[in-house]
DNA sequence: TCGATTCCATAAAGCGGTTTAGTAAAACGC
DNA sequence: GCGTTTTACTAAACCGCTTTATGGAATCGA
């Protein structure tokens, strides 16, 4: 095992020529006699000769490599959007590396590393946590080889793109508005974060035009990740009166609050109605089906890698940040207020939702 | 922007010494004077120099890095195997790299390619299709730094990790056993792959049990994915009579039957019962929460990566495949035969498992 | 004080390719 | 048949770092 791979030398040799001639002819970039051809075609075939990747991008200059870093790869939404990527990297002839970084700065500057050091050419970054200044000082430090991704970096200089997370907020807000809710508690991202502060501005926004002014308890701040969010939940169940529903600042932390509902014997919607965002394609199979604000989740990837890819073509950075759009997907986990009605409502059955079959109209997008 | 990056000859002169010494003493390979080694240090400081990486595996002949390539980063089982695999290699010191295959052989191969061309060290192999004798054979071409995880490949001399397919399809189909089902169809993964064939064998074994000689019409054969599974899940409602019961070869399948059941106006479990493999964390909040065989999924990342640190370290190959061990987790899909009770059954409503809280206990193991 | 160590360092040869500059030979033009 | 172009290739430098072999200076031991 381990047998000494072939070099281009080796090739080379078996063919009678020279290691340039080879690699010249094997690029392309070289045009030689028919038989010529032939002759280091068959010696690469004879000896299984592959171009050592490392020696080639060594003296290219370049990895033909890009990478993505997010939050946890074990995590769906991220997942999805590095499934994107990937998509899109490959179609461009690059390679996509994925790094997960556990939230923690010390790893995504590790990203910045391999950048530096040329293991990629470029980076796509999603964080979830308030920079320091070390991520911003980083990333502009890489001018045109990273693009932001769903979370902004303050004082960063790259492509970014987000989506409405205000308006998100805002339109899961007017919904249960609209249901006759009124005490309608947030709980959403860090309070640091950029997309955390746009939902909460959102949910904020439209209590206001309904002439509620909410206290301090109605808004809890946790982590995007359903861990957290159960721990964070607990307060809920705490409040007296129990807020009669729920805006919560991701699907992993309805998630969140959804175990917690269980575990306090209050039922969904019944009890208790919930607003997701993400619009995560399990939504529709939870119990109760998830209303949620969906986001362009591939979409998000498909842009950065997209942008990433053209930038390390020579292109131009895009100035401003990309906002893309939101739209709220009704399911079953909104219903009138509890108070209101007198008496619990009917637990869903969950033979068909009431948009019809879901295999083809998952939800209803308003 | 793309200034030069300094190269370690930019340090040494800096610093007044040659590219040797330099290399030698930041690799620890050298002693060197308290005021020498704070002259490299202030220079590569001031330079921000920053080895490169692909130089530095060119010359050293190792990157430091190994690879997984999973059929799809964004299915939540392969996700917490990669999430998994990466912890036990930041804590070896490696560097993980993720690929998605998306299934393709070819995609496959080029991480071989990689592990070749010096890119990674070794390789965590994470595959989902029959193979044709490609994969087969460039694993034994790196033999001492392949791992197979979850899946085989035949004729594959590499050390391998999968949990006890057998038993869990045994356990699953002998759970509807107990319940009074005898109508149990099986839609499981693709016909030629082990996993599926001892699932399914599982099935077999406890139908023949129970003298239960099942049709050929009770055996779908799908992929593990949800697209696939919805779409050969609608044969399953097509059946007349309809199975009382069904085990899916994973989760993702399940997923399939329940969109195609709410689809079909089929309630879960009143009108059918379901039983997944896999054991997701999601099961628990699902509508119904979903009755599984739990995988040690997390395990299988974690010995995996663990075996191939350690051959990498030059410890032998073990070299009989682990059998890890999977358990049936009782949640909310499966109740008597719909025919049997004479009536719909009523529907869950969500207050409650009646195991008490999920929160700490989700489901209930057997 | 002289040889042997020890200390501090360097030159140079890789690693496996790519690329630039150049050359010998054949073909061409007239 | 002589200059010019084209064809078919090669030598050698280079990418940035590591490593082996080596060597001069300082220190040590006797």
């Amino acid at each position: 095992m381990l047998l000494k791979r072939p070099t281009i030398s080796d090739v080379a040799r078996r063919a009678g020529l020279s290691p340039a001639a080879v690699s010249r002819w094997l690029n392309g970039s070289m045009r030689l006699p028919e038989a010529t051809g032939d002759r280091i075609r068959s010696a690469v075939e004879a000896l299984g000769y592959r171009p050592h990747a490392q020696a080639r991008r060594l003296s290219q200059g370049r990895s033909d490599t890009i990478g993505i870093v997010l939050p946890d790869i074990s995590n769906p939404f991220f997942a999805l959007i590095a499934g994107e990527a990937e998509r899109v990297a490959t179609a461009s002839g690059l390679d996509l590396v994925i790094w997960s970084s556990r939230n923690l700065i010390a790893r995504e500057l590790a990203c910045f590393d391999r950048l530096a050091s040329g293991f990629i050419d470029g980076l796509i970054l999603i964080t979830n946590h308030e920079d320091d200044g070390r991520l911003a000082a980083a990333i502009n430090q890489h001018q045109g080889r990273v693009v932001i991704v769903d979370e902004d970096v303050r004082g960063a200089l790259a492509p970014r793109f987000f989506v409405e997370n205000e308006t998100g907020g805002y339109q899961a807000t007017q919904h249960l508005i609209d249901r006759g809710h009124r005490h309608i508690l947030h709980i959403g991202g860090p309070s640091g974060v950029m997309s955390a502060v746009e939902r909460g501005k959102g949910w904020r926004r439209a209590l206001a035009e309904a002439a509620i002014d909410p206290p301090a308890s109605w808004h809890i701040c946790t982590e995007y990740e359903l861990g957290p969010a159960i721990a964070a939940a607990a307060a809920i169940f705490r409040l007296s009166p129990r807020p009669s529903a729920v805006f919560a600042g991701s699907d992993a932390i309805a998630l969140g609050v959804l175990t917690q509902a269980r575990a306090q014997n209050v039922a969904v919607p019944a009890g208790m109605s919930l607003v997701g965002f993400d619009g995560m394609p399990i939504n529709d199979l939870l119990g109760p089906p998830l209303t949620s604000i969906a986001q362009p989740i591939d979409e998000l990837g498909h842009l950065g890698a997209e942008q990433l890819v053209r930038m390390l073509g020579g292109a131009a950075e895009a100035a401003a940040p990309i906002w893309l759009p939101v739209a709220l997907v009704e399911r079953g986990s909104v219903s009138v207020p509890f108070q209101n009605t007198g008496s619990a409502r009917q637990a869903p059955t969950y033979r068909a939702s009431r948009n019809g079959p879901a295999v083809d109209q998952p939800g209803r997008v308003t």
